[in-house]
DNA sequence: GCAATAGTGTCTATTAGACAATATGGG
DNA sequence: CCCATATTGTCTAATAGACACTATTGC
């Protein structure tokens, strides 16, 4: 342990993620309810402090975590902010590092709180309980980067299985937008999208009419 | 100090600011040339580690050390992204903070460097040396940002003086954006924009039809 | 046939770019 | 008057939203 003088001259160096699924086609994000001090019982955000000896970068930081904390390995993890001061934290001057990530929804059964800590996904826009340290700041923060994301065309595929339709991808970005998109007008915009390829013979059958499989293209990047 | 053990366990944290202005209506960003270890006689954005017991967050501490290297203090500063990882500093794990920042036009010439370092107004696409650490990375990632929030809409106000004319905004976009925009499509844009303030009876004038005067207004935001 | 959703077409309002035209000063 | 730049107007192409229409399946 550092001493209090020490404390004074390195800050604490933490990650923490707002992990969003579908759920439903609801959007969700990951709490965990802390089992350790500071805050014991609170709801937050996954997150910790980094080790330099086993982390290579923040980004590496906060997957090892999400790992640790959920059994999962995210597809897409993307730095939204870095928060900072002396009282953030209880335990000291603090820096804490912001990311959001996307869990495509058929993996969400995969998901495994630890023994210690419950989890809960809630709705990231009315979690319906106050979060820990200024973990609703972040929260409000992380779904207004991934809003943005969305709004500028780009495409969540990572939030959807491997294999999905046009329509997936609509319910999807009107789950994270929270509105009603229109159809006409969304595949006008994903007939130029690149990142959209049709999966020659596949398609999705049910009371109407198939409705085409599509893939993320080679190198997609959301 | 801190020994080697407690610097694995406590990564260095600084910040790095990339500061833009306009000298004869160019985009420019300040280099600082280092002068201590490490890499001493290499090219920098002007930065430093924070000191938790001065510092009340990150924009603080970028902000003191700006004042502290160029003796101005800046109307405007924001966060663009985090570094990190073991490698990017000699002296070991390292996190850094960049921001951008805008000084006025007509605030340039109060800007002192130390005596002990030099300094230069470098052009942001070619600084034409490379820069210390992955400040390179640093430039490219603040200019985008910076050029992103103005296509988007945001005035560059804080690199003009206080009071100003259309056909300066104008010039400032351009060199911020590295491309000319048409005058009669600008202007329309202008109309819309609840930051400008025409300054009523104020008037450029010149060998040609006298400019109206705006500033920014009240509560303006970049 | 009917229900249900996939997929397409059409109209219109808005907007951005190109470019022309006009306005108003100094000299 | 002439020059230079401010300011405005016009035309057009591209785009997004609203909404209607057609297509293809299971039952």
């Amino acid at each position: 342990m550092a001493t209090p003088a020490e404390k004074h001259l390195y800050p604490i160096v933490n990650t923490d993620v707002a992990l969003f699924t579908l759920i439903d086609m609801q959007l969700r994000v990951l709490l965990i309810r802390r089992a350790n001090r500071p805050d014991p019982g609170g709801w937050a955000l996954p997150g910790g402090i980094i080790k330099p000896e086993i982390d290579h970068s923040l980004e590496d930081a906060a997957r090892r975590m999400l790992v640790a904390k959920t059994a999962v390995n995210v597809p897409h993890l993307e730095q939204v902010m870095t928060y900072s001061g002396p009282h953030r934290d209880p335990r000291g001057w603090s820096v804490s590092v912001l990311f959001f990530a996307l869990l495509p929804s058929d993996q969400v059964s995969a998901v495994a709180g630890s023994k210690t800590e419950a989890t809960d996904w809630a709705n990231p826009e009315k979690p319906g309980r106050r979060l820990s340290f200024d973990h609703d700041q972040m929260r409000v923060a992380a779904l207004t980067a991934l809003r943005t994301k969305v709004e500028h065309g780009a495409l969540p595929l990572h939030l959807l299985p491997a294999r999905f339709t046009l329509t997936d991808v609509q319910r999807a970005c009107e789950a994270i937008m929270g509105r009603a998109i229109d159809k006409s007008s969304f595949r006008r915009q994903m007939k130029t999208a690149r990142d959209l390829v049709p999966v020659a013979g596949a398609f999705v059958r049910g009371a109407q009419r198939p409705a085409q499989v599509y893939r993320a293209a080679a190198g997609f990047a959301f």
